[in-house]
DNA sequence: TATATTTGCTTTAACGTTTAAGCAAATATA
DNA sequence: TATATTTGCTTAAACGTTAAAGCAAATATA
């Protein structure tokens, strides 16, 4: 009953009594071909309700017109707008994206890379879980001449395109704005040191300490997973000592939210008893009580620029990559959790 | 410099003087090929570092090993985690995934769809855009052969597979729980009623409240897009009532959150003014003041089912759908937000 | 021992497209 | 008018794989 044969160019090309090759020209505007023939397939095209064969045309053309996108999960708000902008960016110049995930597993990371080796994607765009150390996978894809971007969790030694926020800087500006709500112990649960981003927030937190001349005590720098869990028990860690800080600035949002609990778990007054700041603007730090304190990371440029650097590859033959970096400002949103000034004019 | 030509079965059958042909059958554990064949083929084959080539094959075979999922969005917890699931259960078959999302706009679902079927897709699992009513892009999908499998958001007239939880019984037990904790003006922020979820939660709502002799009034009964912003109007609509309700159920997490932040800023209590429900068990539910009673919908499982219905398909030669429907029972976690009772003992 | 069956491969063609090369007709150039 | 160039197509081959058909050698059957 059904139709179920699909129309190709030699359909098309036998109903105009012409050749296949001359019907796959017409259909891209090759100069060589007459307006009038490339306004007759065109339309016979649609009559027959032609749908070009993407494989037909990758195994040809070599190119797939597929990008790979890893991430760590895309439950979190900023990886899900990433993506989001990577496909509204690459859908418009032909590509489709084929996201995986890598839950933090290096494991994972290495299967999801051979997944998209495997399915001949034309790049693969990045971010790093947090257990990877070992690069070798991601080396295979540059051997392999497809271009690799890396977002927010990046690595220079690979020496690919990567997009991100300056972590440094945003360190820089949280401390900035907690002492200027007079903190004066602000302690730092900050992520593993051997994650790049994660390594630059500290050394911005170390920084502005000095800059301050405020007390750079162990005690007060911790390195976690950043999970809700490890949160909980970091936080824990600082209240059980005996000169507790009056901020902390926590590297994510997930184990801000730990912290957060804890905090009001132990009735601790927020910002007054201890001011609260985490990474990443999610949308639960509005949501919750009192809301937190975050800096918005512009998920949306970050996605757009990744995949725009992609596509600039798309254009040349042979890949060279190197370290390119763009570092986009990012934006500290200022709640409850550490805004002790009581009267504010709107400004 | 580098080796930038990759190695082909071709290569693989020079080196051991046999036959293409042999090769691939060998690399696909023919029985008509010798053991010693095959241990030899599958050592070069590793020696010089093979990679198939997916699309020549898919070319060849006429399937793409690619299968299309399509979500609202992936940033909710809920499909985030049948995403998770459904990768899992196909990539062990040998099945990639392409994820789509269609920010709720049926436009956007139909593009989705096309770029699918250019992909060449094996199968599409969906769950159905808000503004969907048209369903001829699926259609489409049906007419070509292509296996359907709809979950969440499905529709009875497609005639395809569909994996859900029972809406309307779990509307049920949310009244009864509302009930058991005394309320007697119950009302509900159901999504649209063509929604077919919805459509089915609203029923629930409304039998059971005749089931307990409750009154069914219309102001009580309200319309809704159920995001954060329309669940913050439709609560305002109904504090602004002469008489308020004493319980709400809301059809979405989100807009329930948008609910109890206008129940908070208005002072009122949660559960004893006003007792609160969700749907969806987003993890906020949790982390919010109070934390939010709501549905679980089993996810992972919702994820596994549909993974496994389509795998079900690629055994067959013609695809024939019809309504299948596989329904999991949800499950309502009491939180805060519907609490009353002061004294409970740990069952 | 003669014939049937099985084993283990080879040959060939095809999937639908693109691209290089080629060629006749139309047009431009001198 | 003779030659060069451009236009508009065609032909043929290729991308890497797989599936059908075929066939000789090895093994089983009678």
């Amino acid at each position: 009953m059904k139709t179920k044969k699909k129309t190709t160019i030699k359909d098309i090309a036998s109903v105009l009594n012409i050749s296949a090759a001359a019907v796959s020209k017409a259909l891209h505007d090759d100069a060589r071909i007459s307006e009038k023939t490339k306004k007759a397939v065109k339309q016979v095209a649609k009559n027959l309700n032609y749908q070009p064969n993407h494989l037909a045309s990758a195994l040809r053309s070599g190119k797939s017109k597929l990008v790979g996108v890893i991430v760590p999960r895309t439950n979190s708000n900023f990886f899900s707008s990433v993506i989001e902008n990577i496909e509204e960016v690459l859908n418009k110049k032909g590509y489709n994206i084929i996201i995986t995930q890598s839950n933090e597993s290096f494991k994972k990371e290495c299967d999801n890379i051979d997944t998209l080796l495997y399915t001949q994607v034309d790049g693969i765009i990045a971010s790093m879980a947090n257990e990877t150390i070992d690069l070798e996978h991601y080396e295979k894809v540059k051997s392999k001449g497809i271009p690799l971007i890396l977002f927010d969790r990046g690595e220079n030694d690979l020496n690919v395109d990567y997009i991100g926020i300056d972590d440094y800087n945003s360190s820089q500006i949280i401390v900035k704005h907690l002492v200027d709500e007079g903190c004066k112990r602000i302690a730092h649960i900050g992520g593993f040191k051997h994650t790049r981003i994660f390594n630059n927030r500290i050394r911005g937190y170390v920084d502005a300490l000095k800059k301050y001349n405020l007390p750079l005590d162990d005690e007060l720098l911790l390195e976690s997973s950043l999970t809700k869990e490890d949160g909980r028990k970091k936080m824990q860690q600082l209240l059980n000592l005996k000169n507790r800080p009056d901020a902390v600035y926590v590297a994510g949002d997930y184990a801000a939210l730990g912290a957060l609990q804890v905090l009001n778990e132990n009735n601790i007054n927020m910002p007054n008893e201890i001011a609260l700041v985490g990474f990443g603007n999610e949308p639960f730090t509005e949501m919750v009580t009192p809301s937190i304190t975050s800096v918005h990371q512009h998920s949306a440029d970050i996605g757009k620029l990744a995949a725009e650097t992609f596509l600039r590859y798309t254009k040349e033959k042979t890949i060279n990559q190197s370290l390119k970096k763009q570092i986009l400002k990012a934006e500290l949103i200022i709640r409850t959790s550490s805004n002790k000034k009581i009267l504010k004019t709107n400004v």
